[in-house]
DNA sequence: ATGTTATTTAATAACTCTATTAATACGATA
DNA sequence: TATCGTATTAATAGAGTTATTAAATAACAT
């Protein structure tokens, strides 16, 4: 067992129990395979972060944001509303293919442990406020120019928020059943943004 | 601590467990609790399933086929293409609504627990091929009288199955952040079962 | 070199969980 | 009523978990 000398001892940790707290979750993962996966002892891991809970807040927290990062980013533009629009759905598209497991987390511990559905509600409730208002701003101004049909921002944002989702969720089970090969998954997967994104646009035409 | 018996203490052990099981998952739920909750002794519940695990495989296989279901019906009609459509897409939403935590729970196991993955590909790896095939065929038909655009049957499974599965996943979600009423969660959920519906249909206008 | 602080480890307390076992209650049948 | 199989329970072994503590070691400034 080697010492992690040069390294942040506190961050390698913190990237092991990431690793593991996305492919298995919160109960199916300890403090001891957290140690191991970081080349450390136990008990670092609580010298570090006092309590399993703690080192997973801090992690969860800062993916949460990650999660919903792509819906905050105003693009102050000069390009058509169904341009943006592409824009936001494939930048979260992109997110979700380099965090494939984030959806799985989320889902996972938001829903499994009330608590922590309730702490977070106060930090996040105000996201979709201040972002849906403005989209829903977006959106009227299009109806009213008669380029798409009344539908309300949260809608929308449901609708991105399935398609893009849902597809890395069960990405690992179909491409098992299947048995993909690394190419035709990536094939389906690029196939499938394109498809997201036409899917879209058609249901808010007038 | 009464004797269960009247009722068919294994049936009772059943229901207590698939109930747990769909709140929290298999990991985060013990026989202790479950015990607890059928209301006899922890032993019994290994008396009748022998293990933990085995006794989730005989929920888990039966919810599985429950949430495939409404893809193998087949509607054979004289009704068109796009009401037999409908008709799928609302029997796969009404079957989740009636079990709202199946998502959860079928995600959660396939996704964390791979051996799981494993033994249910022999049996589900079947039906994709004989639905999709049937379902290809109807599309091809379809293509060819230019009523709608070419797409693969398994795209337009996917987008249902997207469409429908996050509204029931992130439903709980959404309902605590936005303080939802009963009706008002009741209203949300209809709405989205049409708003689905229009989307879909809309996606493969030509 | 030496004292001081930060990091790391081994050991272990205190639980909790699954699974098994041995003993007991129940109910039908001979 | 004596007997037998099924249902049920208390007790507990055994493994694994989180968290704490005290001791050892490394790092570093003086």
């Amino acid at each position: 067992m080697k010492h992690q000398v040069d390294a942040n001892t506190e961050q390698v940790i913190l990237e092991a129990a990431e690793k593991l707290f996305l492919e298995k979750g919160f109960a199916m993962t300890s403090t001891t395979e957290i140690a191991k996966a970081a080349g450390c002892n136990q008990a670092l891991v609580h010298y570090y972060f006092r309590t399993k809970e703690k080192l997973f807040e801090a992690i969860f927290e800062k993916k949460m944001r990650t999660f919903v990062a792509p819906f905050l980013q105003n693009s102050d533009n000069n390009i058509s509303f169904e341009e943006r629009l592409t824009q936001l759905i494939e930048a979260h598209f992109d997110l979700l293919k380099e965090n494939p497991k984030l959806p799985f987390l989320v889902f996972n511990e938001l829903l499994t442990n009330p608590t922590r559905l309730e702490s977070l509600k106060g930090k996040l409730a105000v996201i979709p406020q201040t972002v849906l208002s403005k989209i829903e701003k977006d959106l009227k101004a299009e109806v009213e120019k008669g380029t798409i049909r009344p539908i309300s921002a949260f809608d929308l944002m449901l609708t991105i928020l399935s398609l893009n989702v849902t597809l890395f969720l069960t990405a690992p089970i179909f491409r098992s059943i299947n048995n993909m090969s690394d190419e035709n998954f990536d094939n389906f997967i690029e196939n499938r943004r394109r498809e997201n994104v036409i899917i879209i646009l058609r249901s808010l035409k007038p």
